[in-house]
DNA sequence: AGTGGCATGTAAGGCGTTACATGATTTC
DNA sequence: GAAATCATGTAACGCCTTACATGCCACT
């Protein structure tokens, strides 16, 4: 729910919703992201619910800022949700499983080119989680040193982005010699 | 889309949407899946397209089995979906992620807690595709040798299964050790 | 002259879930 | 006697995407 990645951002710093666009890019997208029209329509729900509160901020030649703080309710709102144990699996979709999964009559070369096409993406994919590496702690230990914590676990959660397409590339390249020795 | 899921098994036989609800359920449910309510909803539509049809079967004491055939026009739209190359990768979306990744201030027990019940969640997840190994290519082979391609088809979607989840674990088990260390 | 960034939104539609509605048969 | 299985569906709602709408500024 997008809710609660707005509840929580903007539980470390008022935001736009322009702002809070770049901030869910760069740091929640590869588990959670969202479009900004899907943001300003949450945000007002949020408001209406008491949750967040909104000051415009006037400009020149462009449209008011509008920034939202978190108030206390919303912060409780968030509290508790983050409290709350999970104790389900969030529901997985993959269209190339599918394909590879209806692909028994297919020919050895669309089948290939199709895991190729992915081989590709996938390795991009990973050489960009590993890019990320090692910056993110020193730097935040450098300037905030009382977001220690928080660094240690946005490193977490790179890190998982690190391991699963690690073993989503391994699948793939197990899946290729398979097709190849057997189509 | 679920429309590409009940195109592809309809190409294997026809079934009714009670049917399809149990092939999925054993089949792509692990990359893609559908209540009753959706398939049922989902096959009026591909009526409607001409890319299936249906025909009704009488039963006593129960409503009528209302059973699908793919079309000609069906298996077509289908085997052009098959061919079409993927160039994209499927949106992921984790709360577990969400969570950790606004855990910065919560006490280390709350974090482990809930690091712990997601363990518990997917050891049994990774024995569950463990289990179903072998068995699958060797009984297809054995009772119908024609599905040989299909059936290493379905062994790739379980073994990524397993590899997927054998990574999640991974992952949880380095970052219990994290938090223990630095919490 | 065109692209991309800043900054806000609305409207329509697609996909999917949950709840509701019905009712006999089989299994524990 | 209760629960699961067989068998169909509808209705309401939630979440999200895509397209549309506006307009200035900075950079190449």
């Amino acid at each position: 729910m997008l809710k609660f990645v707005l509840l929580g951002s903007l539980n470390c710093q008022p935001m736009s919703g322009y702002d809070l666009k770049q901030f869910i890019d760069r740091s929640t997208s590869n588990f959670w992201h969202a479009e900004l029209s899907q943001i300003y329509t949450t945000l007002k729900t949020l408001e209406k619910e008491g949750l967040i509160i909104c000051t415009s901020v006037a400009q020149e030649k462009r449209p008011d800022r509008r920034v939202y703080t978190i108030t206390p309710e919303g912060s409780q709102h968030f509290a508790d949700w983050l409290h709350q144990p999970f104790t389900e699996v969030d529901p997985y979709k993959d269209t190339l499983l599918l394909k590879i999964f209806f692909s028994g009559d297919q020919d050895k070369t669309d089948i290939l080119a199709q895991l190729d096409i992915q081989r590709n993406i996938h390795q991009k994919i990973v050489e960009k989680y590993q890019a990320e590496t090692a910056g993110i702690i020193a730097k935040t230990m450098e300037h905030a040193p009382h977001l220690r914590k928080h660094a240690l676990m946005w490193e977490a959660t790179r890190r998982f982005g690190e391991i699963a397409e690690v073993a989503y590339l391994r699948w793939l390249d197990e899946t290729i010699q398979m097709v190849q020795e057997n189509f």
